[in-house]
DNA sequence: ATAATTTTGTATGAACCACTACAAATACCT
DNA sequence: AGGTATTTGTAGTGGTTCATACAAAATTAT
């Protein structure tokens, strides 16, 4: 038994968008922050009552996972784009680091990483989610120095890690796009020194 | 007319100790964040009820900003200490970077810096507070790199602020002394390029 | 038409939040 | 002893949080 979009679902039709909802949602979660965002707000902002919210979405850290789901496809990096390419090791990390800066100041009222922000926030359940994310961008970029660099990769992960949630925060404090720039290449200074080849 | 702490207040005595308890409230800010720290939580730890809390301290935002006025001589970086040496400027912010991953990685329950943290809170007032002190210390950094570089004041101070959000943020995820500190003379890298003298 | 299914809006529950009214308690001052 | 000043504990205030119970509404299937 196939089910098609066209052949429509039995009961009472919904009067919103699911994706469109949480596409909203996702703007408040990234202008506001996890925890500065409510409920109240959410189904303010998409234009429905609560049971509507729970009956689609779960709960408010469901809603969150999933949107991170969707980052990953619409805001993140593309880190896998950027580190499988076929040049030194160190200028793809600094690439890393400049689409970083791009990203985070691409939108002023949602700056900086939804990521990196999520596991800051109050509540177990999104932190841990936002946990996971966060992981395997660490991850993805230690396979790809240790590939090359063995005896650095730990290293130079910790300090793409420890730039990148630093752009973030500077981004969210204010910083615009040349700001952030000028500190990714800052930052990429470092790097060239470590892992020349 | 000069009251001594030797002839005792009129009323009722306390029967707690004001400084234990902002330091108490610092421990307490400080491992949990502002957000999740409630009144509740503030005066349990204290030993005392809502009405004596709010008689010795205002609110929990005034708490915080005396608790931030502490920190200064407590956990913060001695910014005017490392600044005003003789050396090098590019030592001096090394060594400033290097002293921000020891206090941020010296108490694994407080990681990271109670003011770059309490800037991302979700209460203006405490934020904004916060935010006096963010300040006041770039503009430190500023003033003490324009006096030799002026042409890179802003770019180094915007590194500097970045990096240290960085050392803060990977402190809070867990980072140790070793890799804070690896990740700090990473970012110092950098620095030298630019602040040779 | 009737049954089955799903969403909707209203209205609310239970837990927490920062904060306070009030009277009893405990000190100093005269 | 009596008056004044301050802190204390009890017991709440009103507001917000996330989440739901319930019945009416709107659709498909029979």
């Amino acid at each position: 038994m196939v089910h098609t979009k066209l052949s429509r679902a039995r009961g009472r039709p919904r009067l919103f968008d699911p994706d469109e909802a949480v596409a909203t949602a996702q703007r408040l979660f990234h202008s506001r922050g996890y925890d500065a965002v409510s409920i109240a707000h959410l189904t303010q902002a998409i234009g429905i009552n609560p049971p509507s919210f729970y009956a689609a979405f779960g709960s408010k850290a469901e809603l969150y996972s999933r949107i991170l789901d969707r980052y990953a496809g619409t805001g993140a990096i593309p880190l896998f784009d950027l580190l499988n390419a076929d040049r030194p090791v160190a200028e793809c990390l600094v690439a890393v680091l400049e689409a970083a800066a791009r990203r985070y100041a691409a939108d002023p009222d949602a700056a900086g990483c939804l990521v990196i922000e999520g596991v800051r926030c109050t509540d177990r359940e999104a932190r841990e989610a936002a946990g996971t994310f966060l992981a395997a961008a660490e991850e993805a970029i230690h396979r790809f120095v240790a590939a090359r660099h063995p005896e650095q990769a730990e290293r130079v992960t910790d300090y793409m890690s420890t730039v990148m949630a630093g752009l973030s925060a500077s981004a969210r404090n204010g910083h615009d796009l040349d700001r952030l720039l000028a500190a990714a290449r800052l930052a990429g200074a470092g790097l060239e020194q470590v892992v020349r080849g």
